[in-house]
DNA sequence: GCTATATTTCGATTATTCTGGAAATACTGG
DNA sequence: CCAGTATTTCCAGAATAATCGAAATATAGC
């Protein structure tokens, strides 16, 4: 396994600081259950209710963090999950926990296939 | 798939929160490392080289959201990564990004024992 | 009980984050 | 180019979080 230097254990923590809010855990939740087509601005913030602009705070941060993605159409601003992204993020906490250390054991956490 | 209320968000953001923040992070990784002993608090704080109170501070935020666990040894406290926490967090990041939305494909991610 | 060590709590400072109204920007269709 | 809609940026306030020295607490051994 790869040795992880300090610059990507700080990028892993803002990855989970990213989702340790429960307005921006629920868009990226949002945003996965929409994949891939996702939704624009607009629809989210209908969804769960957020104002626009504090919406468009939380989506910055989560586009600075790569866990989401932007692309326009029109005027319409469609975001969608990075899910390059999400799977790096798991795929750290599943080395962490299971190959690691033997910490966690696979087969609790997932069935594969 | 049980469905998820809001408490249950609040608190996967809250575990996710407490581990987003470097130090933080570095605590729970060498808490890994060291399972199942653990380590006493000043060996940690030795390692990661971060003072008392502060290292205090993480090991409180860590331990309420359950994420370790401690345990009085004489005049040393031995603290232990919380496997069953972690489970459930990878859990959860799994459910959400494979199971629910098939966003990410799970044999992309782990290699099932 | 006293001393020594480990760790926490207190107290206070600084930094960061979250929030949202209002103004600015971006784009479209006429 | 103007009106209309979508969204962001600006600004500012309030809340929360991170830091750490110093004082307090907990435990052990004598």
């Amino acid at each position: 396994m790869a040795k992880l230097d300090s610059a990507q254990i700080a990028r892993y923590a803002d990855m989970f600081s990213a989702m340790g809010t429960e307005p921006r855990l629920r868009i990226v939740r949002l945003l996965l259950t929409a994949h891939p087509e996702g939704l624009v601005a607009g629809e989210i913030g209908e969804e769960l209710d957020i104002p626009n602009s504090t919406l468009s705070h939380h989506l910055d941060k989560l586009k600075n963090e790569d866990l989401i993605a932007m692309q326009r159409e029109g005027t319409f601003l469609r975001y969608t999950a990075n899910t390059s992204a999400l799977e790096e993020l798991l795929g750290f906490l599943y080395a962490e926990c299971c190959t690691r250390s033997n910490a966690v054991e696979p087969k609790k956490v997932l069935c594969c296939r």
